[in-house]
DNA sequence: GATTTGACTTTGACTACTCAAAGTATACAC
DNA sequence: GTGTATACTTTGAGTAGTCAAAGTCAAATC
């Protein structure tokens, strides 16, 4: 059974992969050492026996991409992940601002057969509280063609779909505004030279984001 | 934070010092190794670290014993675990034979926050699906005083308290005579010279059990 | 009281992970 | 094309835990 460094490594790995856009390109060193929180040289050893192991392929000072079999096993962490998080809101009632932490160490722990118990009593959901998509047991995700908020003109009306960033502050500012997952709001203006948008969630006051922030919400247009 | 190592070998050694009956007295290098499963050279260098840290006392060749600290630390592990297992069976529907094996694992990764929102969906409960006291968040679990089923005289009517052992194969053989905690039943004989006692819990067959098996069935007599 | 046995401790070595610091390659500037 | 900055790799060392095997103590046996 991999270790839980292992895991780790390869559910940042596969992280990475997804956030640097579609063609899923090699993974430089120094980033995969940021997101995992060791050293550059920790990395290059460790990914050096991930290597060895044929779970990921390494070409020295070019960078690392996972396998067909990192992959299987990052999709299986990720899946852990994010049912617990899930789970964690639904079931237990604790804040989504907060679950990301919990369930960090959690999808270390916890066995296929309670995992899968958690999977029925929710329903076989497919996202998780932030919108990020739940893999599922065997095979890969399903990705929507989401919009940032960023790009939203005004008056169009959308659904929020996915918050991308685990900042306890920025969720529960998110929370606060009524713009979580599910939510619908109107864009009321959007002035890329003030580096601000607009936008009004129905049944809530309206807020402006700046870019940062809106470039964060992934949004459906629609509705 | 103890290391998920520290916390084993400090359960452990509370299950001993209390099994050990009543005087608490010093547990013995080669129980201690045998119940964390090390070797014992392993066990000793590990109790001199916990020395260390005070956390037990030690006395090379004599044995090893908590320390209030210890006991404190070893508490919490302990109401972890108990409150997991009967989170699993309760709310996740696991098998009671299979819950201890997993909460093993999940003892070391739960925190305190998610622990408390169990304790809460559980309704504050003290025992957990066995039987076992689940000690407070704060000071000693209280232990009722209870009999063997070996020690109780035919026509006796009792209730089971408690179920000692965690094999699972013993576990589905209790569950399938209907003798979990809780359950009410009647002595119909007990005779010692052939280690063999028989009950009838109410609303099923008899069941005859050996001396070995009853003495893992601790009862409270009356009603 | 000498010997044997069993329990315990010590020692040396190994795995898995980590960091700091020194070394090296690449790429970019000029 | 030479120089320098940056990113990466290598090296050496440390921590936490483990085992196997050798050594030691103490209690039971004779």
């Amino acid at each position: 059974m991999p270790s839980r460094t292992v895991e780790d490594y390869l559910k940042h790995l596969y992280l990475l992969e997804k956030g640097g856009q579609t063609p899923a390109s090699q993974v430089a060193m120094g980033g995969l050492a940021a997101a995992v929180g060791v050293t550059a040289g920790t990395a290059t050893s460790m990914v050096k026996s991930l290597s060895d192991s044929d779970l990921v392929d390494y070409e020295p000072r070019a960078g690392v991409r996972l396998t067909r079999a990192g992959t299987k096993l990052a999709l299986q962490v990720l899946r852990r992940h994010r049912l617990i998080e899930l789970f964690l809101v639904q079931t237990l009632g604790l804040d989504w601002s907060e679950v990301h932490e919990e369930a960090e160490e959690l999808e270390h722990a916890i066995s296929d057969k309670v995992l899968e118990k958690i999977d029925t009593l929710l329903g076989h959901p497919d996202t998780d509280p932030h919108g990020d998509p739940i893999p599922p047991s065997t095979g890969s995700p399903k990705q929507e063609k989401l919009t940032p908020l960023n790009d939203c003109a005004p008056n169009t009306t959308a659904k929020v779909a996915r918050v991308r960033d685990q900042e306890p502050e920025f969720l529960q500012f998110v929370d606060k505004h009524g713009l979580t997952p599910g939510a619908q709001f109107t864009v009321e203006s959007h002035t890329p030279s003030a580096d601000a948008i607009t936008v009004r969630p129905h049944d809530r006051e309206p807020v402006t984001l700046g870019s940062a922030a809106a470039g964060k919400i992934m949004v459906k247009v629609g509705r």
